[in-house]
DNA sequence: GTCTATATGTGGATAGAC
DNA sequence: GTCTATCCACATATAGAC
């Protein structure tokens, strides 16, 4: 089956993105990656020339998954509606947060001070979020000022995230994006 | 002089905190740090029993550059010009912010990954801001939701970091800093 | 206190048998 | 395609002369 055939693939891609998210990219030891995958680390070069190209094929799931979850809040008819799905998303995740922080922005945040290529193309995971809230305020009528309204809804989500991360309290999330909420439904 | 008996002790602290912060804590060498500050690596381990107790001096210094800072706001009478004069230094800081992300957070950020006793220490540092905005805010009357607002500010700030840092665009900080800037009045 | 040399461990990457 | 063994570079840490 086709499934099977890029099976080890696949499992090495989760693998990474797993531990990628708990350990950090550059503390992940391919070793660690091919062990939690069941592969022998050999291996690994065979479906990844090097470790970086094994971080562009995790950007890359990340990037489908975000697309998916687009789509999936899109399901609400009103632009309020969507962006509180997200907000909505963000409160159901507060205990991995605290844990590990936000899984994209402490993956941009530590790849941007790699200044690799990496960086370029992980940003895009927080320039599509950026892009999609953009919109949702676009259509909710503030075209003018979408923009900063974007910047300032995803700041604090991003923010909630590196405190409720840092200091380790999931409580954090819960009342900023209770706050974050209200704005919203105020504009 | 006793300034110049813990001269290289110095400069080794000085040269970690720069190099940490370009580069992260874990990417950044021992040799790297040594050869910045013009010291031979081996006597890296006369002022520091492990590079850990290298990163803690660092985290020390920052925590009473933090002080200094708080002290320095505190020249302004009123609570709401004290928190501008915090949101104003973050802006001041755009073009280093958009360059290599909020000193603080970053680190923290980091650390929290690798979950040592570094860690602990660390978080400190954001806790600590975190009190002192509190502070501000109860001094303006707002005793019941101090913490929540005070949570507000600090992810904001937080998360424009994160995001000028990763899209490597500082006018994001200007658009949010204003934002704040005028929430703060607002209140 | 200051420096050089080096032990020791680990990680990315490759070679080559099967 | 899959696996084992290994090369090589580099990082923390130590030994020991001066």
């Amino acid at each position: 089956m086709a499934s099977v055939k890029h099976d080890s693939r696949e499992k090495l891609i989760r693998a990474a993105q797993k531990a990628t998210y708990q350990q950090g990219f550059a503390q992940t030891s391919l070793a660690d990656i091919a062990k939690a995958a069941g592969v022998p680390l050999g291996n690994v070069y065979y479906y990844f020339k090097t470790k970086e190209a094994l971080g562009e094929a995790v950007i890359d799931a990340r990037l489908s998954y975000i697309h998916r979850a687009h789509d999936s809040w899109e399901q609400s008819s009103s632009p309020a509606d969507r962006l509180c799905a997200f907000v909505d998303s963000v409160l159901d995740n507060k205990e991995a947060l605290a844990r590990g922080g936000c899984s994209i922005g402490t993956l941009c945040s530590e790849l941007s001070k790699a200044r690799g290529p990496l960086a370029r193309k992980a940003s895009e995971l927080l320039k599509q979020h950026l892009l999609w809230i953009q919109e949702q305020f676009s259509l909710l009528g503030r075209n003018t000022d979408a923009h900063s309204l974007a910047i300032h809804l995803l700041a604090g989500l991003q923010g909630v995230g590196v405190l409720a991360h840092s200091l380790g309290d999931a409580d954090l999330v819960v009342t900023e994006t209770r706050r974050l909420r209200e704005w919203i439904r105020s504009l």
